[in-house]
DNA sequence: ACTTCAATTAGACATTTTCGAAAATGATAG
DNA sequence: CTATCATTTTCGAAAATGTCTAATTGAAGT
């Protein structure tokens, strides 16, 4: 049990002075934990950090559009369009639909909005 | 009142054809009104978007913790956290406190925790 | 002063992200 | 079957991001 030597080859910390090292233990193990979470709560916020995606979410919130009209709302061109569209797809934030040649996307469930907006409000606490 | 003619010289849209130009129009309205509150939300996001600072938010959620101690939680070198602290502490999300030479940083309130649960929670329902 | 040590800043480099242009798909109409 | 049109995919360029190393700052201790 040799949790004091956080020493390993090719760490970075290896030679940093750790200060409070069972505490850092501590909480190194508590992250271990979470290995496999982080990554995909990382993804999930980048996803969002974006203000063309954001753009898609609010304006989808009014009702399905096709990608053409997406674009317009956006003011991209329809290819960067439907590249975000499957971003927020493919994370399964977005359902479509085919009809002929044309595709409409819409918001699946309204959780992602609410979520937007609480994280908005804590945005305008922060500096208050 | 021209709200058709969405055709403005540099814009990549102006050769699409726009299928429901109402809809489009009012939304773009709609959009316009948080031109200044969505580069807020996504810096927001942008900044959670990344596992290094997530670790250091769960971290510090264990309670003060100095620059090196931060750093050897992370695994990264003390200039890179020092880094990832100051973006962090810029956007109002930490606090810090000198002493001596050292730095310690913490959260500065816990709504920002409850936000990374909440939104954690959305994403555990999504798949389900 | 001079040294030491924690932290920050600056500079460099690799990786990632975002978007446009062009090519490829897929569906409909004639 | 060919042409047309909405969408998707591929590719490349420009910008942003994350980390390292090295240099700088700032506070104590000798």
């Amino acid at each position: 049990m040799k949790i004091a030597s956080a020493v390993t080859a090719a760490n970075p910390t290896c030679e940093i002075r750790c200060f409070e090292q069972e505490k850092v233990a501590r909480i190194k193990a508590q992250l271990a934990k979470d290995e496999e979470l982080l990554p995909q709560l990382a993804e999930f916020y980048k996803l969002l950090g974006n203000v063309t995606r954001l753009k898609i979410l609010l304006a989808l919130a009014h009702g399905e559009l096709c990608v053409c009209d997406v674009a317009h709302v956006l003011g991209l061109t329809v290819a960067a369009t439907s590249h975000q569209l499957k971003l927020l797809r493919d994370q399964g934030w977005l359902a479509m639909r085919n009809d002929g040649k044309m595709v409409y996307y819409r918001l699946r469930g309204e959780g992602l909005l609410k979520a937007l907006k609480s994280d908005f409000r804590l945005l305008e606490q922060r500096l208050a």
